[in-house]
DNA sequence: GTCTATATATAGATAGAC
DNA sequence: GTCTATCTATATATAGAC
């Protein structure tokens, strides 16, 4: 029954590194440009491929916009949940935003796409793959099911630093973690 | 010499609502889907227009980013002009933040796109329109030339929000500006 | 798994009639 | 000032050879 082992593994192996290179050159296309300035010709020039090769991987663009949001997304989402299952406000908070700065930190080109492409904002990623949830349940873990209005805003400040980090390129991973850790748990703490 | 005024400044006038609508109708599809994926047909077709009809009052697309952009970039320029000339830090970060929030209410919409954008940060509307010269010129007058790291982030922060404001549609206009008000001169005098 | 070639659609932009 | 018609370029996506 087994079809040759080393021969189908090392087509598959070849494939899902294919993949995973046009996977990485989006991303890092989407933040650069945004996602609808990017078209599937730079990404296959960029690898010296041709779009047909990049279509064998990606049935659809959007499949790719997808496939780049998703690993964060879940990343988030599982830290979520650990704040989820902590008591205390104060506790969960420090949870969540010490997740998310290494988060930020570790993808600091990267995390910009995901919360401010115009795209990302489009086509449900926000319903079905839960940005807009995952900004809602963080909400009601700092702050309740019912926040103040001052609250909310303290919220998306912290959280909105991810959009804008480009600008702090000169920064080493260090300097930048303690900042964003200082000013975003400064932010939050002081509104609750 | 004088041609039929009532004749010229009719069409005249014509011509000019002609244009801003176009530019409103514009700068809220921008704002709603993104500047890339928003076409001139789109524009035209929500105006009862032709494409030629839009391309006689623009002469490329992307002249209506910039002519939807540069009010803001002007407000808010004049803004820190007069906050330039102010003694303290302290008060210049009052007058920026009661100007910005200003904008901000009064702009819900709009404010958004210009911030962030992808097609914003490309085609050098920074360097030229001054976007990116605005926020380092009001970085250094609430924190002087050399602001620490964490100053920074203060400043992005509190001045991010405005990606996020579509996030705050409830609240009317009031709770908006108090909301906003508060937060943001607690982050920017919490760091100074 | 990657290629060439192509189908199809639509983008931005222009010419010229009215 | 707005239209119809059109140009040119490029986009997403597919079919089929290798």
């Amino acid at each position: 029954m087994r079809t040759p082992v080393k021969g189908r593994s090392t087509r598959a192996v070849q494939a899902e590194q294919t993949r995973q290179q046009i996977l990485d050159t989006a991303q890092r296309l989407f933040a650069e440009q945004g996602y609808d300035a990017t078209s599937i010709q730079m990404i296959a020039d960029e690898l010296g491929l041709t779009k047909a090769a990049v279509y064998y991987h990606f049935h659809a663009k959007i499949d790719m916009l997808h496939a780049t949001m998703t690993p964060g997304v879940l990343r988030i989402a599982g830290l979520l949940d650990e704040a989820a299952s902590m008591r205390g406000r104060r506790a969960r908070i420090e949870h969540v935003v010490a997740g998310v700065v290494d988060f930020l930190v570790e993808h600091r080109h990267y995390a910009v796409m995901a919360s401010s492409d115009p795209a990302a904002k489009r086509n449900k990623l926000d319903k079905e793959d839960g940005t807009a949830d995952l900004r809602q349940r963080g909400l009601a873990l700092c702050f309740g099911e019912h926040p103040t209005a001052a609250e909310r805003v303290s919220y998306i400040a912290a959280f909105s630093i991810a959009e804008s980090l480009p600008e702090l390129v000169d920064l080493s991973d260090g300097e930048l973690r303690e900042a964003l850790q200082t000013t975003m748990l400064r932010i939050l703490r002081a509104s609750s």
